[in-house]
DNA sequence: AATGAATGAGAATTCATTCAT
DNA sequence: TATGAATGAATTCTCATTCAT
């Protein structure tokens, strides 16, 4: 009675796999939504669109389909090494590939990211899985710089910090938007060129001082 | 079983108000954790030491109690703008306090802004609440980055973003570390100030492009 | 999960009837253990192996497959009378053979017979069924006694008792086995020798007093 | 709708204790005809005069209610033995008293009896308190005749078997009364006294054979 | 004839809250 | 003021059974 269905089920034909997916559709939406326990079965069976049972036909219990949403999160080192190919001449085209690049990623996985968020310290394996993408791409950007700065690029510096710096922005964009419905007044693209503006300048800039 | 009580009464006298503050603080600890579902009444009095019926004494509902948690929020704009307070000679050392400040203030409100970041979407009172915090630190900061630039110390540029990358730094620290539980290989005090040092360099480099 | 299939019906042709037994072991035997509410559909279908739905197309529902199992039970007095033939001289054999052939009707039967165990409240047409072997034994036997009471061929008295007590031992041990599992430390064949001996010996004795 | 309320709770004053004991008085007697799952905990509270939440505040499950009705079974062998107390010049007397004895003890746990045998093997704790009654009434006896026998007053035999025959033709008439309803046209009294001459008869006789 | 999908009725259990003391 | 007992509403989940293929 709160919101319509997710789905077209409109008839009966060809809705045989589709029913699983709906139900881990609508089950993502509102726990990323209400959280886990808000999300009861009766809600989820009704945005839907199937009764209630039907949910445990696909899924032994309701636990069994947040850890199928959390298969959602797979490891994404490989595709944000991929945004940072290339050598030091082309720093800030690859910064800002990364930036979209993450950005994209954690849109796209937005529901998964809000449910592990909120259900951080109910479910133990949420945690790791959890952490996985924003660190992981702390992670991967500070090695780019690390690296370069081991090649005489960069001078000798906090790459942690600056990676940390440059992904917290997005994070906390992307959170902002998502989680709180608030409209930075940024344009993403915009913010992507500002962020990269900076840290390139904030990295390569000689004013440096302590350790 | 779960954990002992939050701290006994050890006393006779002038308990009121104390059972009351010992009930928000137990319900403020578990909602943190385990969201406003998630902290049943019974594990709160059970936390709070008290009887679940004495919850009622003192909080017309369960809902009254995260009302009253949410007036721990108040404003904070006051505080942050005069960690700012100086001209562009002292940006550095402002840029600092600033940092500290924001963290610190993060750090005393852990539960509630855990709480509200939980909750964002099923209590509608929060939403604005918990956006206060950092936007208001976002937007503080860049009236005075902002300012220094119409003074000419900084050059016409991203102030927000600037301000946004700043703040997202220690927002998303203080979420990894009390949210996710994850260790950053960070001292706060180290990532004070390598990111104060790549913001100022970040803002006052020369060689910014962008429209 | 627990148990394999009954058996396989290995072939391709004829399994129509054979389907149906295997669902009627299968229900039988799970029925005996766990009752009729714990012998779920699901568990008797895989016990029988075939599919859950394939139950309802052999029987109008469960209560229906627990009524064909009831015809199971059809009336002993015959047999038993058969094993009772023979004059006073054979009373000795007689009475071992009569234990030999109940208690065998008994372990033929010992699904069944639990079934009408557990189920007594419950189904109200069990009772009638339930209740005729034992207390036909008890009949059989009894009269049979009192023949030879009548004939002079034992002292008047407690025919009924007498085989009441004979039947007892028997489907007690039965019982034990069978339903607890509990070993009596006792071979059949020994026990129906002892008990026929102590029986002759009561009933042929000479000190009898009671009204 | 199917039974009116177990007990007078006709007012609201001191049933305080009362509404456990209640609950247990229904769930037993329930058990008891229906098994286990046929005794839903609506059915108990209804039985009960109470809310059905009101049986989670006094037990922690429904298997808590079981487990607290097991408890009812406590060690017999005790008393068994003190009906067996004397020389045997007084066996006749002591078999009687033991018959009443043993008949008696089954009769006042008869609920928690059929629950035993019903749910045998279901809860697997329900074993070896269901066979602790019956076996320890045939050890005990069958300890008693040994010792006569082994003082030269009863001739070398078949002491367990004839324990077990006795000990059978009270449980068997038990069973048949409360199990199954069935008036075995047997005074209780009358089939003590001709079980006991019987087994008098048969153990003192002198035809015995083998071993 | 057999099966996979779907479901209504009902099960045990939890929770916030009220009542009486 | 504080508490133990009680409860209505809701939740997850099971089961027998039907429908469409």
């Amino acid at each position: 009675m709160d919101q319509p269905d997710i789905g077209p089920s409109q008839g009966g034909r060809g809705e045989e796999q589709e029913t699983r997916e709906r139900i881990l559709a609508a089950a993502s939406q509102l726990m990323a939504k209400k959280g886990y326990k808000g999300a009861t079965t009766r809600k989820i069976s009704q945005l839907a669109g199937v009764n209630e049972v039907t949910i445990f036909r696909h899924f032994k219990n309701k636990e069994a389909i947040l850890e199928e949403l959390l298969k959602g999160i797979v490891d994404i080192r490989q595709q944000l090494e991929n945004d940072l190919h290339g050598d030091f001449s082309e720093l800030k085209q690859m910064l800002l590939r990364y930036a979209r690049g993450y950005y994209q990623m954690l849109v796209e996985r937005k529901e998964i990211l809000m449910i592990c968020m909120i259900e951080a310290d109910n479910h133990p394996e949420v945690i790791k899985l959890f952490s996985s993408l924003p660190m992981t791409a702390v992670e991967v950007l500070s090695n780019k710089l690390q690296e370069f700065q081991d090649q005489g690029h960069l001078p000798k510096g906090d790459a942690c910090a600056a990676a940390l710096m440059f992904v917290s922005t997005f994070f906390y964009s992307f959170m902002a938007k998502y989680r709180v419905n608030l409209s930075l007044n940024f344009q993403e693209e915009q913010l992507f060129e500002d962020a990269t503006n900076i840290l390139m300048n904030g990295i390569t800039g000689n004013t440096h001082s302590h350790r």
